[in-house]
DNA sequence: TCCGATTGATATCCTGAAGATATGGATGGG
DNA sequence: CCCATCCATATCTTCAGGATATCAATCGGA
């Protein structure tokens, strides 16, 4: 009676995303015929209508949509269980930290040193470190589906899933092209940004003053980001941190009050909490709580910037 | 490359359990020689060594235990897919509520008259509701694998995939039968418990006070457990409001202050939070906020027991 | 030390299900 | 009204999952 297989999983998951059994068959590298079969029979299996079919065009029922978004997270589990098995059978197991490129505030580099000395105490719990940075999806995905074992990852995330503590809290700047007339004001707010691109492809001018993504999968690194701002295409939020550690010369970032500040957390499976990787949160907190209380603000640029790297705050749960 | 089936899963986890081929395979409903093949082209195709096998016995590797935990869990959410994806296909969906028989309590009917009342106001977060008692494992595992899509539960629990609110706590309070010559005493410890046997099996005079677990699964129902404890085979451990719901004859209940207190909540899977579950959960704050406030403390029996039933306290995160 | 019992591995055969190809039928657009 | 599109049906083929029989290695006991 029962007995799901994760093919019949990965079947229904293309042909809901695709809404097209063609293509899904294609993207599956299959014919269509046995695809259609495929899901009639798991149709049959659940006693659950999934597709609605008409000769010309394929939707999703309520039921197709539950079982879409549970069989992504099981296929996920599957992935998981699989990399996480690999990863535990090398010689050398390697703690797997995934981060977005140049999102890690500065702390990276002093919470892998400080990890890495570690080994003088508890040798057990400390393992070479590996960073995992590009791939699909975001950092939190890279926990689901066993690609990395702890992540730093910038609040606010989908927590499901996943413990978190966070790391540091800094409010969010505006990158501006340094020739636009508003890098020469010091106070901006939302309105004043009318008309500009927004990072999630919104213009400034529609009334939403919802947290706008500034991880947005399309741009990978700062770099790309940059390129973008300096030729006058996009306005970006950043945190703090980035305006401090990146200055450009053809970029001005200035503070934005209304934008809520973001956290950098370290994050990890919720299931899993082996030694290294609580070692790993225990070393990037302590890191992260020297970095507030003991380092003086440092201060390369203009005034203005100044006020938008302002005070690091100690992130409070 | 990649494509981990159920199946393979599935007897992964048979074998691991086992430890040993022959009754994996017999589990399975399968031969051995077959089931041997399926565990080396899986830890072929993980490329890692799961299991260690003799010619005489079966070991598990490390990274096999990590896989085994994995793969039971990837397995739970394949499951929770199919079940979900049945249970959302019903013509009349029905909020799913899983709890341990009388633990609930005595929340669990005006919770249900409040639920039910609800649909009054905003008929599309309420569905009927379904009792999920029995079946194997707890209420927690029950939200796993999608048997029940929410569940009241006795902390601690594993945490781990689920969102929760606590209702309420209470102090627990030992179950003796009424011959027994501590029951004329008002005040116990730990220690007078010493001989009798306890809820986890060992007997009382061994060292360990950890918080004997209260919900074993050998036990079904209270029925049972008043019928060891009246023979006077075992004491037992159990929330306040139980000595007052269920006042036996033949059973006297005592405080006992060195064990902690128990906490009733609401849990539901981390993933999902659907209007129903949500109304439920708030219905039964909710409740559980007008039980603790407005109820005056019933006192059915001696004054001991109105000691064990000490006041209730609303539970603080 | 030897023999039998236990247990996993190997060899060979078979069945069924997954998949391919060819084709039909329904629907929407022009 | 016809053609393109797209899902369903029918039939055939292949191969992987599984069964049976047997071997080989190890442990225990006499």
């Amino acid at each position: 009676m029962d007995g799901l297989e994760t093919r019949q999983l990965r079947y229904f998951v293309a042909v809901a995303e695709e809404l097209h059994f063609g293509r899904a068959a294609q993207r599956l590298g299959m014919a269509q015929p046995p695809l259609s079969k495929a899901i009639r029979d798991l149709e049959r299996q659940l006693g659950v209508q999934l597709l609605t079919r008409t000769t010309r065009q394929v939707g999703i029922t309520p039921a197709g949509e539950v079982f879409l978004r549970d069989a992504r997270t099981a296929l996920a589990a599957v992935a998981a269980a699989a990399r996480r098995a690999r990863q535990a059978g090398q010689s050398r197991p390697m703690l797997r930290v995934a981060l977005k490129a140049d999102f890690d505030g500065g702390l990276l580099a002093p919470i892998l040193d400080a990890y890495a000395g570690l080994s003088a105490g508890s040798s057990a719990e400390v393992m070479p470190v590996e960073l995992v940075l590009g791939g699909p999806g975001d950092q939190i995905e890279a926990l689901h589906d066993g690609r990395a074992d702890v992540a730093l990852a910038l609040t606010p995330f989908d927590e499901h899933g996943v413990d978190s503590e966070p790391l540091l809290t800094e409010p969010r700047v505006v990158a501006l092209p340094a020739v636009d007339p508003l890098a020469a004001r010091t106070d901006l707010c939302l309105a004043d940004l009318a008309g500009r691109r927004l990072p999630n492809g919104s213009a400034a001018d529609s009334g939403d003053v919802a947290p706008p993504p500034l991880g947005s999968a399309a741009v990978k690194d700062l770099s790309q980001l940059f390129n973008l701002v300096e030729v006058g295409s996009m306005v970006w939020f950043l945190p703090a941190w980035v305006a401090r550690q990146f200055p450009r010369p053809n970029i001005a970032y200035r503070p934005l009050p209304e934008i809520p500040p973001v956290t950098l957390a370290v994050a990890w499976p919720a299931e899993l909490r082996s030694a290294p990787v609580a070692a790993f949160v225990r070393t990037a907190q302590e890191v992260a709580d020297a970095a507030v209380t003991a380092t003086p603000q440092p201060r390369h640029r203009g005034p203005a910037d100044a006020d938008a790297a302002g005070p690091r705050q100690r992130a409070d749960h």
